[in-house]
DNA sequence: TAAAAATACTCCATAGGTATTTTAT
DNA sequence: ATAAAATACCTATGGAGTATTTTTA
């Protein structure tokens, strides 16, 4: 079973088309469909329905495709490794975060990183923890940051808690609460509260830490994006909470404030997270010796 | 990339000995010593220290180890998620059939599958000929049963004949007929005839055969429903025609009489209709062998 | 010197190419 | 009628075999 062929494979799953893949592949069309008839022939099942242009996976084409692109990337990630075992003046580096961490915690380490390993390209990836942990597992990114309360298999991964997020109830600075530097529910209980939709983890954080309950009382006033949400309360439309960093400009130039909420814990740990199976590239490595 | 290349070079890793690997492989010792060479040139890096006799791993081997295990192991895995798959171990079943042929003939052909296959999901539709075909179209199902003088597409579809179904009068018994087993035309001249509306593929099926003008002379009551149309009969408001095994129970009570129509083909048949394009799955062929 | 691995050389399988036919829209 | 995929056929690369040489314990 050769390795060239699944990429084949995975490319007419993408493409639908025979032709066209040869034509990305460089080769000529009849190749592709060898390389197909192949692949068939030693798994003994038909992957592909050809319906005259249009082809699409067969029930067993769905089920190996999966596998297909866990070994491409596998294989790929192998190469990279042993690239950069000589010395780190080439490849690549791939991992993840969610967009809180990416906006705000990333860019840092990326500089210092950057600066001592200029030559290492960086592919990074901003998205959803639910697909962070997908690529994760097909070995499409090597390692992610996530936020602690993000449920992992412990069996599979590594997670290190890697920083301290301390989350803050944001204001307007022309709020009424504006002078204070720390409050209680009491003080917020018939405020408008901006945050993200019910399915948000941040959502859900603040139920479990908070109280389910606790958000019943108030108007919510829900914005998908935390950029938005900010904007919302400069604007004073309501008041939210977030992490301190996201708001440190805004703090500093005085047209927000932050408060401590009393008596809960609204520290949350962010984690470094990556396939226990796996060894960590030297690219890797030196990239988790930039996180202090 | 080939797989195979991966296996040989782990089992040198296991057995340090290129003429042992040989062996155990069933192939000569320079074909071992080819397919490492080969691989350490794809990958560019030694992997192996050849201190004479003694082989070990250099530390590219060691890191590119886990890497080829893996994707061995994904590769296997691959082939045995196939397998159940072919031995309906798992996977599901879609398929669809109209009212009469869903309640009165595929429950006992589901019976038999299910016992065979009691892990595979079976998921039927019950629904017009018209929708039906549309979710063949679409994919949406698989395969439907249908009856045979449904207009379909003959370049598209495979049809095949499954069933014969008799259509015979049915008649109160207390009817003035219901001692009669065959009857002719002439018999039911002035009778009131219990039938779907003219829309309604029985109808038009009706008409094909016994000629478009004989329910004129009839006084027609129309009931939408199978059902509802054999509660009329029970209730001796009129006579009707359907399959013989839609009142088996009822015939066998007592309750109304089945007569043969003379010199008239009532016999419908009952097609499995699939795409032609498509590859069936392993599931939908185990479930063609128990239509007999 | 004896073993194990590498090399040399041959053969055959197969991957890929071009030309062409078949198929489906 | 057109465009895509399959097929036929050819070529060449490379993988596997046998025979032989090199290496080292």
């Amino acid at each position: 079973m050769d390795i060239t062929r699944l990429e084949t494979f995975l490319l007419l799953t993408e493409l639908g088309s025979f032709t066209e893949v040869a034509n990305q592949l460089y080769c000529s069309q009849p190749a592709v469909s060898k390389q197909i008839k192949t692949l068939e022939d030693e798994l003994g099942v038909p992957l592909f329905n050809r319906i005259g242009k249009k082809n699409h996976l067969t029930i067993q084409g769905v089920y190996f495709k999966r596998y297909a692109q866990e070994i491409v990337n596998t294989y790929s990630m192998a190469k990279e490794h042993i690239l950069q075992l000589e010395n780190l003046e080439e490849g690549s580096i791939n991992f993840g975060a969610t967009n809180f961490i990416g906006v705000y915690l990333i860019p840092e380490i990326l500089a210092t990183f950057r600066e001592k390993f200029p030559k290492i390209q960086i592919n990074f990836t901003i998205s959803s923890s639910k697909k962070l942990i997908a690529l994760l597992e097909n070995d499409t990114i090597e390692f992610a940051f996530l936020s602690g309360y993000i449920d992992l298999i412990k069996e599979r991964f590594v997670i290190h808690e890697v920083f301290k997020d301390n989350l803050k109830v944001i204001v307007n600075s022309n709020h009424k609460l504006a002078n204070r530097t720390s409050i209680t529910f009491s003080d917020i209980n018939d405020e408008t509260f901006i945050l993200k939709g019910e399915n948000s983890s941040m959502y859900k954080f603040l139920c479990k830490r908070i109280g389910k309950d606790f958000f019943k009382d108030n108007v919510l006033l829900k914005i998908s994006n935390q950029e938005g949400i900010k904007e919302a309360v400069l604007k004073n439309l309501g008041i939210s909470i977030m992490s301190e960093k996201a708001v440190q400009h805004e703090n500093k130039l005085g047209l927000l404030k932050t408060l401590d909420l009393k008596d809960t814990d609204l520290t949350r740990s962010i984690n470094l997270v990556y396939d226990k199976n796996h060894n960590l590239t030297p690219a890797a490595k030196e990239f988790f010796k930039c996180i202090e």
